[in-house]
DNA sequence: GCCATCTTGAACCGATCAGTACATGATAAT
DNA sequence: ATTATCATGTACTGATCGGTTCAAGATGGC
């Protein structure tokens, strides 16, 4: 255990994630990543393998985090899903309007790319787009009278409405309009259930 | 007009277009454009300016005829809103159904790559969403008792659930998930307007 | 001190990128 | 038939792509 490295790599995934967030994986060069990393050619390869695993580790590292705050949101609202809506929603758009991060969405960004990914990276996109799904249809509960398939239409098309966020914000779209679709996501959601 | 070209420009860019569609911009090289128009890059240059100028007059294509298809499907229901809009989203996923074109949607990939776009191509595709916006807005009418703000809220609502079929098309949701996300989006109209 | 092990920067690899130069060939006006 | 004009295929440009090689240095065990 000698020669240790001389970098945390953490926030190297960190920062390279970032720069796919921005730019996407086929825009993004290893040039951009040495640069927002810091780090050489040697260290990045020595360290992740290949672009395309520093990419799945950027993605995952991107799962995990906003991850955790859909969790949070969706459980802070254990008896009513239009509201459990709402926040997982709220997530995205505070997300969103965080200086400090690009618009957008890693996962859209990727979804929309997914045919020109390597097939561990598409897949990787899919399991995390499956999560969140199951995550809400898990928020959802079982309410009665509702049957399954409408609970799990309901949940994705709230997938599918966060996916409408990353959209949206790349264009330009202001935080107001952002949180009326939010607003009319959670409306939606509230009459198919109630 | 010596010198006729060998080759129809319409068909020339409809095959463009269809690439761009697939892969993004950034991911279409002018290789793969000369493949899928069987032109060599004299004509192409020669034609079109730039692989950037090619870009556009392929979004313009999209935009009219997707934006005919979309007219008409709000048109052919002008006292229903919420039917408009049913009718308006349907058009999008009979298209991703088409087994003809790739599925998504280039103004919502465009959209997502807007930050590495050309300054006139971003113009672009914020003018082609702009449109479609108006265009719902349109359809929406005046009814009773809703105030202005709510029907422009509800338009970038459509829009946006209209960006998000192009997403999960993208990752392989079946068209009865889309089928099913059209309709809540439906329903989220008419209950806000009812 | 000396060695084995690991990291790192820099130079390098062939491939591919968008774009261009130019010779060839076809056309239609004269 | 000659000529001016345009379209096209081929071959090229310098730049950049993702990835590799390798020597130089840093470290801890001995």
């Amino acid at each position: 255990m000698v020669g240790r490295k001389q970098f945390d790599v953490d926030e190297a995934v960190e920062r390279a994630m970032t720069v796919f967030w921005q730019q996407g994986y086929a825009e993004t060069s290893l040039d951009a990543l040495c640069a927002a990393t810091g780090l050489g050619r040697s260290s990045l390869y020595g360290t992740f393998g290949s672009k395309d695993e520093l990419f799945r580790r950027a993605l995952d590292r991107y799962g995990a985090r906003y991850g955790d705050r859909f969790e949070a949101a969706l459980a802070a609202h254990p008896d009513d899903p239009a509201d459990a809506v709402e926040a997982f929603l709220g997530v995205t758009v505070e997300r969103i309007t965080e200086p400090t991060v690009p618009t957008g969405c890693l996962i859209a960004q990727s979804a929309i790319e997914v045919d020109t990914l390597s097939g561990a990276s598409a897949a990787r996109v899919r399991e995390l787009l499956d999560r969140q799904r199951s995550r809400v249809r898990a928020a959802l509960g079982e309410p009665r009278g509702v049957p399954d398939r409408v609970l799990d239409d309901v949940a994705a098309f709230v997938v599918a409405a966060n996916q409408s966020l990353a959209v949206m914000s790349r264009v330009g779209s202001p935080e107001p309009e952002l949180r009326a679709i939010v607003a009319l996501t959670a409306g939606a959601v509230a009459s198919s259930l109630g």
